[in-house]
DNA sequence: GTCTATAAAGGGATAGAC
DNA sequence: GTCTATCCCTTTATAGAC
């Protein structure tokens, strides 16, 4: 078990920082929990189980996080964080607002496929306003501000009226959610129905873009953005 | 316990079958079982404790119901039959599609107004396609093509394209699950947000009636058609 | 102090008598 | 149809070993 000398020197009280080490010990707990939750289930991994193959003490493990929902919430951050970092790297790609949207889609699917047993599992908590890890919770709010934002830089380019601006990235947002829920129940092999979903889901999108800036549309515009902000759904500052 | 004496001519052999008394039994444990759901949350509402008030003992509980599963399974059909009677008389009252969507989307929130609890506790099988009270799988098709059915009724005087017609009950269905969501969510008093919230997307929907036959917008409905259809989304048989 | 083995309790579900 | 008795699994508590 060569995973517990990576603290090795712990003891030695250097003047050096040991951030690199402890962050590297951190990332190691949450992969183990990762890995163990696919294999064998959410509620069927305990923290014992983490600590003992990441080849930690179990006090070492609760050190990193506080509990086992604690590691859950680094891996909702961890997908957060990937997910802006991977379209951000296909909006590099192209201007083009079909793949820009593309790439948004794609590649929280690409993140998430190989989870889909362990997103079954925490979807329970989404009927629970109070839980830390409900997705629509006031305790996510900042990851969902987060996941909101990729959807925002997706159509930064475009040329939008500014109420279609303003709401456009949070009903982005809600339909991949629903693409997420259908991501859940798809058992196509890999998630080929969900891929096609996101296709034609854009392509929808796209075919609308033109459509929304028509002046016949403006009453159901305006009468879309103060439903949402009635409603408190839209982000509260812009 | 008076309750107990429901029964007390069970072992007079009369010609005439019990079938009555048996249903009442039956919506005893029912209603016991959703009264304590509501008072002390479902997880912590035991087969014993419904048993235990309903004046029964937990076999006979267990007679009506193979399983706490089954009673929430009865309370869906409850709640479907409720809602589809209650729709139908709103629906008599008003050939106005705003009357009757607004009938359609209120009723529901009527008769779930005092089972939020229950419902957030239920929300956790919606990521378990294999879950027999999921509200999404495999399982509860029948109940889902009921609650479709509310929506298909309510625009049935409607004169609409036939894909329109086609497609629409089961927009507005999903309409009524994101609603649903949102009841979840929402603590104001008496769901007044929730009520408001109906109010606004019904009036976006009747909006939306008069330009979804615009020519212009053909190409967009079929391409929601398209997309519905390929990813099994409509009910198979219309 | 921490771990582990074992006991007790809780609760879903079933079997068989009446 | 309803009862009692029981099974069986999971969770929780505890006591003694290390």
């Amino acid at each position: 078990m060569p995973f517990q000398y990576l603290n090795m020197f712990k003891t030695s009280r250097r003047a050096v920082p040991q951030r690199a080490t402890s962050e590297e010990t951190r990332r190691l707990v949450l992969e183990t929990a990762l890995a163990l939750f696919r294999e064998r289930g959410f509620d069927r991994t305990t923290v014992r189980d983490v600590a003992e193959r990441a080849g930690l003490s179990l006090g070492a493990a609760y050190y990193y996080f506080d509990s086992k929902e604690a590691i859950v919430g680094a891996y909702y951050e961890h997908v957060q964080h990937e997910h802006l970092t991977r379209a951000r790297a296909g909006f590099e790609q192209s201007a083009d607002l079909r793949d820009r949207l593309r790439a948004a889609m794609h590649t929280k699917i690409d993140i998430m496929q190989d989870d889909r047993g362990l997103l079954r599992a925490l979807f329970r908590y989404g009927g629970d306003p109070d839980h830390p890890l409900s997705w629509f919770g006031p305790a996510t709010r900042e990851q969902r501000r987060l996941s909101v934002q990729v959807f925002d830089e997706a159509i930064a380019d475009e040329r939008l009226p500014i109420d279609v601006r303003d709401i456009t990235p949070t009903l982005l947002w809600a339909l991949h959610m629903g693409i997420l829920l259908y991501f859940l129940y798809d058992r196509s092999p890999s998630a080929q129905r969900t891929r096609n979903l996101i296709d034609s889901a854009v392509d929808f999108v796209v075919g609308g873009r033109r459509l929304v800036t028509l002046p016949l549309l403006r009453p159901v515009r305006r009468r879309v953005v103060s439903i949402l902000r009635d409603a408190a759904l839209l982000p509260e500052s812009r």
